[in-house]
DNA sequence: TATTGGCTGTGTTTGAAATCACATCATTTC
DNA sequence: GAAATGATGTGATTTCAAACACAGCCAATA
C-alpha cells in the first residue's frame, strides 16, 4: 500500500533523500489510521517499526506494576515515533497510545535501517532526533522536581505550547494525560485548569487550549506565587 | 599528553579501533583527575568533549531555576559521558559533578566526530549508547512515579546494585545524591535507610554499601508493604 | 432524542512527607 | 591533633495534595 512520495516529503527526514530511494519507501509505506484511545505500540514487543504522525496526538507511556501509568512524552503531528527500537533493536520500553483519532504512516524496521546505512542524511536526523528526545525526556525529568503542581501544571502547558508556532494547543490532553506526565492526579490538574481559567489565562475551546498569558505561566513556573486573590 | 592505548582499549569504544585510529585518539586525548564534588561539566557551555571514566563516579544534575536540584544520572567507571554535545553540536543541557574524587579521560570533539564518520563501529557504540541513555532517562522517569519514597528508594537501589555485579554499591553516593534522583529530601532517604538497615537489607561499610536482601527491595519497590514492625 | 461512557467539577478527610531545628558522627584540612 | 566542614540521625510541626465520593456535563452512538 504505497504512499505518495509529496507526503513523504512533509517530513524533514525525507526531504533530501533522492527519488529512487524515496520510491522505495513509498513503497514500504503503510497508511495506518487509528481511533481514539487505541494502542499504537505495545512495550515490551518488538514490531520494529517506524512511524510518522500525520494527525492527531499520540503519547507515550510506562505502566509499573501496580497499575499506575506514567506519561513519558507527547508526539505532535510531524513529529515520528518508535525511533528507538530501530536504532537499539530492543523491544519498545513503553506504550505509545492514540490520545485522539490519529493518522500515521509506518515503515518497516530493515528498509529504515537499510536507509540509515545508505544515507548519511537520514541516519544523521535519527541520531540528532535520538538527542532530542533525550534532551526532552531530561528537561521532563527536571519539571518533575518542581514542589507545587501548579507549578508543574504550567511548565507542562509551556513545553505544549512552545511546540505549536501560535499560543493555541490542538488536540489538547485530557487533564488525566497531563496528570500522568506531571505526577498528580486528575482532581489536581482540574483545579489547576479551574484557576487559571478565572485568571484568564488559558480559554478552552472544544479541543483547543488557547493561552492568552505565557507570561503568567512561565513566572508561574518559576514559583512567583502566582497571583493574588 | 597522550594516554596509552592499553587504557583506551578498556572501553568499548575503542576496543576493535585499528591500531592507527587509536594512535590519533591517543595522541589527543588527556587524562584529568578531579577532586570531590568538582563541576566537571557545565550546563549551557559547549565544551564539547567526550570523557571516559576511568575512576569514581559523577552524577548529572540540573538546577530549577528556584535553586532546587534535579538529579539526572549516574555516571560509573568506564561509562562515557559528554556524548550528546558531541552528537547534536548543542551546548550541554545539564552539569555533571564528581561525586567522589575520579579519574578521565577527555577526548575533543572533533576528534570523535572524525571518529564517528570514519569508523561505523564507533558510530554504531555512540548511537547505541544514546538510545541507551534514553531508555534508562525514561525508566528513571517510571520510577518517580511510584507514590511512596520509600518505593523509589528501593528502586533507586536496585538500579545502582544492577549496574555492579556484585552485590555492591562501590564509592555510594550521600542521602542527599540519592535524594535529589527521586524527588525527595534528605531526611527520608536517611530515614529509609534506618529502616533498611534494622532490617539486615543493606550494609554500610565505609564507602561501599552492601545489599544482603536483593529481593527485599525488588519486593518494597513493587509495592509490597515492606514487611512488618 | 435518549442513553451511555468518558470527561470535568467540587467538597471532605486524612495521612504522610516537607520543613525546620538541632544533635551527633565522620572526614578533611591546617 | 584540633578545628572546621560535611554527612547523618532524629524529633516536632505543618501543610497540602492524594484519595474517595459523587454530581454535572458533553459528545458519541444507537
Amino acid at each position: 500500500m504505497p504512499i505518495a512520495p509529496l507526503i513523504l516529503k512533509q517530513f524533514d527526514l525525507f526531504k533530501q533523500l533522492p527519488d529512487d530511494m524515496l520510491e522505495l519507501v513509498s513503497n514500504q509505506a503503510q497508511l495506518v489510521e487509528v481511533p481514539k484511545r487505541k494502542v499504537v505500540m505495545e512495550k515490551n514487543m518488538h514490531t520494529h517499526s517506524l512511524g510518522l504522525l500525520l494527525e492527531g496526538r499520540l503519547q507515550g507511556i510506562d505502566v509499573t506494576i501496580d497499575g499506575r501509568e506514567a506519561g513519558l512524552y507527547f508526539v505532535d503531528t510531524f513529529d515520528f515515533f518508535g525511533e528507538l527500537s530501530v536504532v537499539d533493536q530492543l523491544p519498545a520500553s513503553e506504550f505509545i497510545i492514540a490520545l485522539t483519532a490519529s493518522k500515521f504512516i509506518m515503515i518497516p524496521a530493515p528498509t529504515i535501517q537499510q536507509l540509515i546505512n545508505e544515507s548519511a542524511i537520514v541516519s544523521n536526523i535519527i541520531n540528532r532526533r535520538l538527542a532530542q528526545r533525550l534532551r526532552e525526556s531530561m528537561s521532563q525529568r527536571t519539571l518533575l522536581s518542581m514542589p507545587s503542581p501548579m507549578q508543574r501544571v504550567c511548565a507542562q502547558l509551556m513545553q505544549l505550547t512552545l511546540k505549536s508556532n501560535n499560543a493555541t494547543i490542538a488536540f489538547a490532553p485530557t487533564h488525566q494525560e497531563i496528570a500522568i506526565m506531571i505526577n498528580t492526579t486528575r482532581e489536581t490538574v482540574t483545579r489547576a485548569f479551574q484557576k487559571l481559567q478565572a485568571d484568564g489565562v488559558l480559554i478552552r475551546d472544544g479541543n483547543h487550549l488557547i493561552i492568552h498569558n505565557l507570561e503568567y505561566l512561565k513566572k508561574t513556573a518559576n514559583g512567583e506565587s502566582s497571583g493574588s486573590s
